[in-house]
DNA sequence: TATTAAATGAAAAATATTTTCATTTATAAC
DNA sequence: GTTATAAATGAAAATATTTTTCATTTAATA
């Protein structure tokens, strides 16, 4: 279940952060969009129909809703540092098309990393498991 | 088992590139090194007591080494677009104190692909997978 | 050894990201 | 509702990163 704008939100009230226009618009972006974006990209699509806001304050929103957990870095897909909204322990499907994220869960690297920590004696801390492929859409569209 | 200075040169003929002195210092500084390295870092490696390389050289040769498979980008753990040298299908585990790489193999990711593409209708054409951590050395000094 | 297409590198251009700082504003206290 | 204030914004500048251009050099072949 990905975070909605609202979970999104009161998460950034817990932790002292002030709600400001800005930020719901940015936030309500990244939690509209089926696909991965760029600071660039939220941009483009704030600056079409409203009034101003400023890239930077686009990065910095993106910075902090990382660091809490609220958005996650999409890595794969040739693409980088694209960002899309999340919620707990999952990995993502990323279409090399469109750019659709699809999130999963389910697939237990505990075993792995159990053996590599075995294997190498490395105390691990974290990973990463992106797939890339072709939606169904793409495939029909031939994309 | 990494792939050797001679087996990536030997590559780079057969596709039909030229072996350069410059690639020559790109691929050694890149295979003899543990860790993975920026195009700037080379840079600055090759600049600390060797005649001038330029940067421009360095981004093309990587660039021409990745597309050929010869090394591989290094996603997780903080940095971005590192790379380092490689050979078979293998899967990273990186040390985010000193930059180690690590190469492992034979987690076979084929079920948990077939599960997501019968679920998802993905075509699915490639996958990351990487773990980060803190290798014995730096547990050991406290990093 | 000469020829030539490929490679190099300096500079400029294009992108991307971060810092600075004066101004505005969300929130909390009244 | 006002007011006070620390936090947030955004324009501009600074910094960093990557790509393009093009004149010159050079590796590899004949």
């Amino acid at each position: 279940m990905r975070l909605s704008q609202k979970k999104i939100m009161a998460v950034l009230r817990q932790y002292g952060y002030r709600l400001t226009p800005q930020r719901r618009t940015i936030i309500k972006t990244v939690v509209l969009s089926q696909d991965h974006v760029t600071p660039a990209a939220i941009y483009d699509k704030l600056h079409q129909g409203r009034p101003n806001i400023g890239l930077v304050t686009i990065y910095r929103t993106l910075e902090i809703l990382t660091r809490l957990g609220l958005i996650c870095q999409v890595h794969a897909g040739g693409g980088h540092s694209y960002t899309i909204s999340a919620s707990g322990h999952h990995h993502h499907l990323i279409c090399s098309g469109c750019g659709l994220v699809v999130d999963f869960a389910g697939h237990n690297l505990a075993g792995l990393e159990q053996r590599l920590s075995r294997e190498t004696g490395f105390k691990i801390e974290d990973h990463l498991l992106e797939f890339v492929g072709l939606c169904q859409g793409c495939q029909r569209d031939g994309v």
